[in-house]
DNA sequence: AGCCAGGAGACCC
DNA sequence: GGGTCTCATGGC
């Protein structure tokens, strides 16, 4: 049992913003898969100490969590504006999460087009056929030669839709060596990412998920639904966007108005979104 | 019934 | 560089 303590972190908005989708919160403890483990957490409101049941050691979680980001200096760099001012006042204490790379991958590949219940419904049925028990109705996450040899009869069980075969190329291509995941952390943003769009089924998207909650690419700024909604809604009428606000372009804003920590501002931005609305 | 969900890819201009 | 259509699936 770990007692975690720091003074900017909430962890329900962490775990609860979408990034991750292998926890869920019964009462008041969440409970996940993490690393081929069980583990539950909990945060006590008035000392905001993070409780956590886990055989993992206390130093993989501080990891996780990002404690090393400085999270003041993060939200001052990002707070252009009322509206971010606004997602920040009322998130504050989300920090991103340091996801396994393998994992994301995967999770984010079966993300497209698809609602977050039914991303985390995926990955469970994924992990349920082609992981490990390490508990009553836990599972692990599947490794990449499970999935690799996995036969189409088992993979289509899980449902997956359109996003089959690009789970199983996606494995073949990580155990063959063709695309090494280690290698990515070496390369910059731009050159990661191309690398990464290789893959059938990675576009921008998918690629600045993968980057920014796996490989440490703050300057990732996914543009979802729910993100380009709102910047062309807070944001559509700024000189840049003269002449067309596709994806990419509002990719590209991201990048330069909120600056090197613009992966930050993302994700504040999507879970407000998300859980409000457009206001 | 029709629309939307943390989109990508092929095809069009 | 832009638009538009299709690709499964599930929930509302």
């Amino acid at each position: 049992m770990h007692t975690l303590q720091c003074d900017d972190f909430n962890l329900d908005y962490t775990l609860d913003c979408g990034q991750v989708f292998r926890w869920d919160k019964v009462g008041d403890v969440w409970t996940g898969v993490v690393r081929g483990d069980v583990v539950r957490t909990w945060q006590d409101i008035q000392t905001g100490a993070v409780h956590i049941d886990s055989i993992l050691p206390k130093d993989f979680f501080l990891n996780y969590f990002r404690f090393d980001d400085d999270l003041n200096s993060i939200m001052e760099a990002v707070n252009k504006d009322k509206y971010m001012a606004e997602a920040i006042s009322g998130y504050r204490g989300m920090r991103l999460i340091r996801q396994d790379p393998w994992e994301c991958l995967i999770s984010y590949l079966l993300a497209t087009a698809w609602s977050i219940p039914n991303i985390k419904n995926g990955i469970f049925k994924l992990s349920r056929i082609f992981g490990e028990e390490i508990a009553d109705g836990y599972y692990s996450f599947p490794k990449p030669d499970s999935l690799a040899i996995a036969c189409d009869s088992d993979l289509c069980d899980c449902r997956l839709g359109f996003r089959t075969n690009r789970i199983r190329k996606a494995a073949v291509q990580v155990v063959n060596g063709d695309i090494d995941l280690a290698e990515l952390f070496e390369l910059d943003y731009e050159a990661a990412k191309k690398k990464l769009m290789t893959l059938d089924g990675v576009g921008e998207k998918v690629a600045d998920c993968i980057l920014l909650f796996a490989f440490e690419k703050m300057e990732a700024f996914p543009v979802d639904t729910h993100v380009e909604k709102v910047i062309r809604t807070y944001y559509g009428n700024q000189d840049f966007f003269k002449g067309g606000m596709s994806k990419t372009k509002i990719g590209m804003w991201g990048r330069m108005y909120f600056g090197k920590y613009c992966g930050y501002a993302q994700q504040y931005l999507f879970y407000q979104k998300r859980l409000e609305g457009l206001k």
